[in-house]
DNA sequence: CAACTTGTGCTAATCTTTTAGCATGTTCTC
DNA sequence: GAGAACATGCTAAAAGATTAGCACAAGTTG
């Protein structure tokens, strides 16, 4: 390792236990599209949690696996991240890239629950 | 390299392209926190273009080097990604997030924006 | 013009990641 | 209780990424 980098699969399973929260070794095995063995899929999580980027607890007799980081600090980062490589730091185009790509997928709820969150950070409340 | 995914440097570097757009060598190293040689990152851009995620144009005497996928179509992605990795493929999640880390950085204009785009969207209209 | 800077092409060593194997233990089922 | 299913610990080889070095070319400058 080198920084705070992680390697493709590291990613690859962090985003799962991200996405899926605790999760046995099969489970992320599942998860994944192209997966290699269980035993592959097993030793990277001990890297992950040998890091300390994610725990793993005991259930029973196995072990269930989790990101480390709470998943809201996680996603502040991630957040941000995308947002400057993409968007220049602007929420505006993320909001519309969404928005063009998935217009169906959207209901009129949750643009309202959107609206509001908006309106509500204008005046300085908080959502 | 196996399926989609990227090694540590080329992601990073892939980053790097998309934020700046048409970079040298010497603009990647620059934009690197904590960059290996010039020699290093010659060859990890060299190693994006050889798989085609990268490409490169002559300048003079010299190389550019940018991302062969458009940037939108790669944040359409990046979008999607985050979307459904940290908040169950809901929009409102990626913006509440935002919002309460950057409150002070985004301005009544763009919120105003915001709004706009999202009304228009639930109506049907494009953007 | 000599020295310096900045770039390239090519090469290769080192380090990291990724993968899977084997031995073993527990539980469940028949 | 024999066998299957599923888990672990430990090990190690293979594949891949990362890094840097050297030789060389062209432009700049003192």
């Amino acid at each position: 390792m080198l920084g705070t980098g992680l390697s493709r699969r590291e990613r690859e399973m962090l985003d799962i236990l991200h996405r899926l929260g605790k999760s046995s070794v099969q489970d992320v095995c599942d998860a994944m599209e192209t997966a290699p063995s269980y035993s592959s899929v097993r030793s990277t999580l001990g890297i992950l949690v040998e890091k300390g980027i994610a725990k793993s607890e005991e259930d029973g007799k196995r072990y269930l696996y989790f990101a480390a980081e709470s998943s809201q600090d996680a996603a502040k980062s991630a957040v941000n991240k995308l947002v400057n490589t993409f968007f220049g730091g602007r929420l505006e185009g993320v909001v519309r890239t969404f928005l063009s790509d998935q217009e169906t997928k959207i209901t009129d709820e949750e643009l309202d629950q959107l609206a509001k969150l908006i309106a509500a950070s204008k005046t300085g409340e908080k959502a």
